[in-house]
DNA sequence: CTATCAATTAAGAATGAATCTTAACGAAGG
DNA sequence: CCTTCGTTAAGATTCATTCTTAATTGATAG
């Protein structure tokens, strides 16, 4: 990690989200945001935890549940429920979407503000009032694709 | 269960879906299958399992995890990772949507085939080739925003 | 009608992600 | 230093889901 990944500005932001939440900065807390926005892929908690016994050999993964469920309830992070067995997280927390390749289950960033700014079909409003809209596309990435190909 | 709701139809259909599949149509797999159609929420195994103990007391709740996965195989069925609890089932396999309200966890279909036919923004091509889209709307529905008010 | 055989099922054990419990820790203020 | 209160580590626990195994079913052939 340099000064590039993690600078100035990432630490006032997170020392002001959890005074905001009137939650201490801890050192375990640090270092898993630390983590998730060095990586920025969308990890679960498991490989959090995994990658995060280099610089903190005796860290919990129970901390690493907690910490994430945490920053999820003030809104630091974002749950994904892409796939059906572990729970993955999104430190990205602005409108966006999902790419998800069916072959090697990795997840990709999609923007597209003209779709968010789409006004729903009328039917939507005898269902109810929507509040987020999140697309989720699935097909095989070009990594994987590539890979096929040789 | 009314003949409205499983007729001939229905049943020459799971039939064939079975046959396709290379598998029996059971009775456990065919009162799943007449559950699915009758209730069409998005109930999960569990749930499934409950509902059909009426019917057939002794039916094993591994049998519905079993069948619901091998409907799901042979895409008779569709998992929904809308929650990151419990996995729910959708018979409806036509492409559509959902609304997932986050106050009672209800799910509704909701169909946009305007969206469906729209072309996605080019950065997608970067990513990878997609398959399918799914949007996933959240929100309170009219029945939680109504018990609410009252 | 009976035997055989393969597929399916029931039951309970096992797995594994996620959460809870409890005692120890540690920073902040007196 | 001492106290306090939020936080953490460790291990136990929960609970959805899957696996194992033996029994059952149903189709087919004799």
């Amino acid at each position: 990690m340099n000064s590039q990944e993690f600078n100035q500005q990432d630490l006032s932001r997170i020392k002001q989200l959890c005074d905001d939440a009137g939650m201490k900065l801890t050192h375990q807390r640090l270092e898993i945001y630390k983590e998730l926005l060095a990586v920025m892929d969308h990890p679960s908690a498991e490989r959090v935890h995994k990658r995060l016994q280099k610089r903190l050999p005796t860290i919990a993964i129970d901390t690493v549940y907690r910490t994430l469920a945490t920053f999820t309830e003030f809104g630091i992070l974002k749950k994904l429920n892409v796939s059906n067995d572990r729970t993955l997280f999104d430190i990205n927390i602005e409108p966006h979407h999902h790419f998800v390749c069916t072959h090697c289950k990795a997840v990709e960033d999609i923007y597209w503000h003209d779709f968010d700014k789409t006004t729903l079909p009328e039917a939507v409003t005898e269902v109810g009032q929507v509040q987020s809209r999140h697309l989720e596309l699935h097909g095989i990435c070009n990594r994987c694709m590539n890979e096929k190909g040789q």
